[in-house]
DNA sequence: TTGCTCCTCACGTCACGTGAGGTGGC
DNA sequence: TTGCTCCTCACGTCACGTGAGGTGGC
């Protein structure tokens, strides 16, 4: 039997370019492929098709950027995995509106309950987002007083130090360069 | 025995103002007894000092503020809460460093080192906090564009269902008023 | 054929949530 | 004295980490 080509596709109908394995997206996009099967059986990402029991995940380069936006809203939205769940529902809602474009199959009424579900999860989105970024700014500007005013108390300090006596109330104005 | 005093404070030598009880905390900072008493168990918050054992915790109003500013970096910086009592480090030594001086106890030598060892604790928090506000302002550009073609895709729709016809080209300009 | 990566349990861990059963202060 | 809140176990849950033991593709 010679049934061996010598640069055979793995699948006579595989997905362009989607010979990735679950170690190759977990490098790709630094996570675990526990992780990645984890996000699988909670529903977070689909299950790979037509995968016989016990046998490998493939996975396609959309899949990969699929998992980059989950993991990028897990980490900058701080909401539980089940509420990120419907959240992404916006992204899904998106891509049908886009598909029945493509597929030139335009029911309004559906398009128009897609679109309108997507800006919800949307706006939901930027509430958060916006918010955490207010915070941050706060937070930031804090840090930054702080480390200004202990970064003086490090130069009074070594002046001291050097100087030999106590800081008094050093009244040197600007620092020499 | 008549020890009874009809305005007691509840111990005599209690710090001012200081009767919290662990569930007034806990509505106070947004948080429940269970996180609170974690917290003590990991040693995030300090034990309520001298409590006969299965004895209520009692809290000060210095203990709350530290409790509010542990939430707020945990939910804000993204990091264990082992990583997080590292960082927190930083806010001890500044206390220190108040507290000599209050003492009129100034070891120049220790004093260098407390005040050298909250910079590099605050400058990790600057970095962790940049990081975050950076990548967040991106999630926020990119949501308020995908929110805009929602929203015209939505008013398109909308006008197509009015109309009575398929979208076409819109090559209407400016939406009127 | 030999490594390497993959597979599925399944138990461990972190950061808490949630009762169970009992004690303490206005 | 009666509620209410507190106490300490201790098991449950979420989001994974970490082997154990076995199978699959260059």
């Amino acid at each position: 039997m010679e049934s061996r080509r010598p640069t055979a596709s793995p699948t006579p109908s595989a997905p362009v370019g989607a010979s990735l394995r679950i170690g190759d997206v977990a490098r790709l996009v630094g996570t675990t492929p526990r992780t990645i099967r984890y996000y699988e059986e909670i529903g977070l990402l689909a299950e790979a098709p037509a995968r016989p029991s016990g046998q490998h995940r493939i996975y396609t380069h959309s899949e990969v950027e699929r998992l980059r936006e989950v993991m990028r809203l897990r980490d900058l939205l701080g909401v539980s995995l089940e509420e990120l769940k419907t959240l992404l529902a916006a992204e899904e809602a998106r891509a049908e509106v886009r598909e029945q474009l493509r597929r030139e199959d335009v029911d309004p009424r559906r398009r128009r309950e897609l679109l309108a579900e997507a800006l919800g999860h949307v706006e939901r989105q930027l509430e958060l987002v916006r918010h955490r970024a207010d915070e941050l700014a706060k937070l930031e500007d804090e840090l930054s007083e702080t480390r200004k005013r202990v970064r003086r108390k490090i130069r009074e300090a070594d002046a001291s130090a050097a100087g030999e006596f106590p800081p008094a109330l050093e009244r040197t104005g600007e620092p020499q360069q």
